[in-house]
DNA sequence: GTAACGCTGTGAATTTTTTCACAGTAAGAC
DNA sequence: GTCTTACTGTGAAAAAATTCACAGCGTTAC
């Protein structure tokens, strides 16, 4: 394990980029790849792409450039998917059901061990190979299963107290995607993720190349 | 509209944090509201809101704060949603669903006009109010709505064909929720919003959290 | 051998973002 | 009226992120 100086997010971010991208180049059994042409793959610069590297203390070869499965073998440590991550899904709606769907075939050591809602309708069964619950006994399955992890998609009025209960049954991390700011203790990890904030954004850049162009 | 400085990514991320909490403390009858009010709802510093709010212009009262709905629509003509913005959904699998069934009463001023997938199953019907066509009409109705934006959430091998159909049909803006990079034309702004990344991340502070905790 | 090439690693410079800190001001108390 | 208070607006400082630019090195060409 490397070192333990305070990375930053947006480096995090790009680190897991780099996994993704490492692992398709390494199933396509290329040996090494360079800076530049990483760079080019995640949509940033070579500058940057070695200074991350340095970052998290890894070396490539001035000829050769990086060798990919070490470099993958690297980062992947460095972000802690050396052994397994459980996380549960809190709110089966649309979006719940998305992220179920999505998580079929993804990075393997991160599990989804288990979903909640508060509808009847909605929970003991099994979707995709995830057991549901009633959040009645979630802070108690949480706890039992030693989830570190916490995905928020209920409605604005309940994210808080779903939240809390996370926080009470163990779990460190919290991705939410109600559009509330959560308190926690401050030794848990928050990143919130609010799609119209995402998508006004995009509206007001479109915008902005739409004025551009004429 | 104000100016035309550059305004950058975070800046107007933070600004449509505002706009969503001015909207509900506007529906709340509250009249005024101070720089560190607004920032401890927004989770940012009361200096990182007034430096924003003098980004775009906006001056409040030292007595009494800032004026919640001029303040709001403000922020509102600032983003762009004095009028009407128009978008396309590209995508109808369980992600896609999910955004539609999310766009149902949201920013009035955004609207998603229309859906495609490739799969005749899923097209020729009505879901939420948005008509779905098959991808093959897709550059012939963009045009002719005149959409500005898309999002995209077919799978990875699609996602470029996708993004260059409808950049040559006049949209300037993508949601890109392929985990690929877009080659599009530089006037064409994207934001990608990928999930694993997004998880990684929180699986990372989540373990670094709990170490800590030990 | 040795010359030429193109890469990495990294101090230093630059740019961007955030925070500090305080002058200026308007309201309310009395 | 004057005093007190608590706010905003904003230069300036600080911190953080990114880029520059080049020394040093392994490989290849000849």
């Amino acid at each position: 394990m490397p070192d333990k100086t305070k990375i930053s997010k947006r480096i995090i971010e790009r680190l897991s980029e780099y996994r993704t991208t490492l692992e398709e180049i390494d199933i396509h059994g290329n040996r090494n790849i360079y800076s530049h042409d990483l760079a080019k793959l995640c949509g940033v610069t070579a500058a940057q792409v070695r200074r991350d590297l340095m970052n998290i203390g890894f070396s490539g070869s001035s000829a050769r450039g990086y060798d990919v499965p070490e470099l993958l073998q690297n980062v992947t440590n460095f972000l802690g998917f050396g052994e397994e991550r459980r996380m549960v899904l809190v709110g089966i709606g649309h979006l719940g059901r998305a992220l179920l769907d999505f998580f079929v075939d993804r990075n393997p050591k991160l599990v989804l061990c288990a979903a909640f809602d508060v509808n009847e309708m909605r929970v003991n069964r099994v979707i995709h190979g995830v057991r549901c619950y009633p959040v009645s006994v979630m802070g108690e399955v949480v706890a039992e299963m030693q989830a570190q992890m916490g995905i928020i998609t209920v409605p604005e009025s309940a994210a808080q107290d779903v939240a809390s209960t996370l926080v009470e049954s163990g779990v460190t991390g919290l991705l939410n995607f109600a559009p509330v700011q959560l308190r926690v203790p401050s030794h848990v990890f928050v990143e919130n993720l609010n799609i119209s904030t995402v998508l006004e954004k995009v509206a007001y850049f479109a915008g902005q190349s739409a004025e551009k162009e004429r």
